[in-house]
DNA sequence: CGCGATTTGTGCACGTCTTCACAAGCGCCT
DNA sequence: AGGCGCTTGTGAAGACGTGCACAAATCGCG
């Protein structure tokens, strides 16, 4: 399930705050789900909640981390140090959630040698002799589109079976290896068909005249996070 | 539908190459779905594909960019210039993809006057001043989570119903605002997921002995982009 | 002008996800 | 020891998304 590692964060926090034990609401607002879901997402763990009590927090955190595979902490290779491979390469939040980020690699010359926190780039050549020495569980692409298709080939040559990309493209790659994606112009281009969406329903449709008068309604999206209770 | 702005990129790039029409398949694969999801999709907007043909295009393109609010060029303040909000500022696939960032905040001192591409950064007291000149239809959120609920706040006290968050955390908004959020760490530990399965699946269960031997089969993920044939 | 190749639009069935509602279980207090 | 309140786990119903398969429509060509 896909809503397991937000139940994992809210998780940490509750542990943070001094909770031992946690009912299904209590994480479900924490998490911003429907408690039910959130009971019938942790019964298919064959989680052990207790009737009257709730969960404990520090088992329900081993749990979950045992079935995302966290216990080994995973190696990560950065492909793309430019402006958002920067931002990646110095944030901490990969560390304190299981993984390593085990190398950066960059096709430009000029980068080549630079160190980010404590890792040196890499030229993108280098991909074998690296994956060799280290077993890269997860390849991040943060090069410009034209590039991905091909790193990511280099990436799945060496080994790598999961890819997330930040790139705006789609990527062909064999079956058996996943591929996530995560484009920000997307996200607000979500963001705006629901203005867009707003705006109709609050003015009257009084304009016409274009072809395209057909008002945008009905259309559902993935809810990313619905407005909640103040 | 969220895959809208999936088939607009892909149009974009069809465009380019100099394609005036295109059939459902052909931009199926582009987008990286199944051709009769896309129809469907398509048909929603009560678009004008021609039997025989295909779809136009231009008009096509048109056609998602009124539906998802894209004629006029919204305007995005950003809060937060640290690791990842230069990056973000820096970016210019915004403003290709009809977006257009127009005011950088930050609450540290050290930060505000700082110029990025060609924008200074403002002090977040400043947002009500601002949002009164001009209209801002959506707020990215980079700050740490702890100052994110907060930032939310001040972002919906100015009239802002439209957040795109990227603190690690859930955000209590009023009913109306949007929020979507964007959580690097919550994709790698899925593509984690998919790793571990994939671990479990090809090693025999001989492993036992734990109280947790549960195999973490059978659990479902919602697809960001499944693998597709070379 | 007619026919065949091609492609759209959609009815239908199926599987999945979501939500409600409630019985069963647990602990605490008396 | 017994009852009471609270919480989990789950059955069932409904909503929703997906994909197949095919009829209807259009174009090009003979
Ligand atoms: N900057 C952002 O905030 C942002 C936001 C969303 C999406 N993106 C996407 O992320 C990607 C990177 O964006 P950016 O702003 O960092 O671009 P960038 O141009 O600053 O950085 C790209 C880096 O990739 C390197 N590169 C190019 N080809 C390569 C190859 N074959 N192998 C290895 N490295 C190679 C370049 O040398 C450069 O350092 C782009 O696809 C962009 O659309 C960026
Ligand atoms: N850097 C990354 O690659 C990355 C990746 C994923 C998620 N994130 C998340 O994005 C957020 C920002 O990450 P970062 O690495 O840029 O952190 P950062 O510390 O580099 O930047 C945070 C910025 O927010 C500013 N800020 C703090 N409180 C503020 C407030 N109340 N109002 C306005 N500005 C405020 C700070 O002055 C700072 O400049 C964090 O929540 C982080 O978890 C970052």
């Amino acid at each position: 399930m896909a809503r397991l590692p937000e139940y994992l964060r809210a998780l940490h926090n509750l542990a943070e705050t001094g909770h031992e034990t946690v009912s299904s609401e209590g994480l479900a607002n924490a998490a911003g789900v429907n408690s039910a879901k959130l009971r019938k997402d942790l019964s298919q763990l064959g989680s052990y909640g207790t009737r009257g009590v709730g969960y404990d927090v520090g088992l329900l955190i081993d749990q979950i981390e045992y079935v995302l595979g966290l216990t080994q902490r995973r190696a990560v290779a950065l492909v793309g140090v430019g402006n958002l491979g920067h931002a990646l390469a110095g944030y901490d939040g990969f560390a304190s959630r299981g993984f390593r980020i085990a190398a950066l690699f960059d096709a430009d010359q000029e980068r080549v040698g630079e160190e980010i926190n404590g890792l040196v780039v890499q030229h993108i050549d280098d991909l074998p002799r690296v994956a060799a020495e280290e077993a890269i569980a997860i390849g991040v692409i943060a090069t410009p589109a034209t590039a991905a298709q091909r790193v990511a080939d280099q990436l799945v040559a060496v080994g790598v079976t999961s890819i997330l990309n930040f790139a705006p493209c789609v990527l062909s790659v064999p079956e058996g290896v996943d591929v996530r994606k995560v484009d920000l112009a997307i996200e607000l281009q979500i963001l705006s068909f629901h203005e867009h969406r707003k705006a109709s329903l609050t003015a009257l449709p009084a304009a016409g005249g274009s072809a395209l008068t057909a008002l945008p309604g009905g259309l559902a999206v993935t809810e990313s996070q619905e407005a909640i209770g103040t």
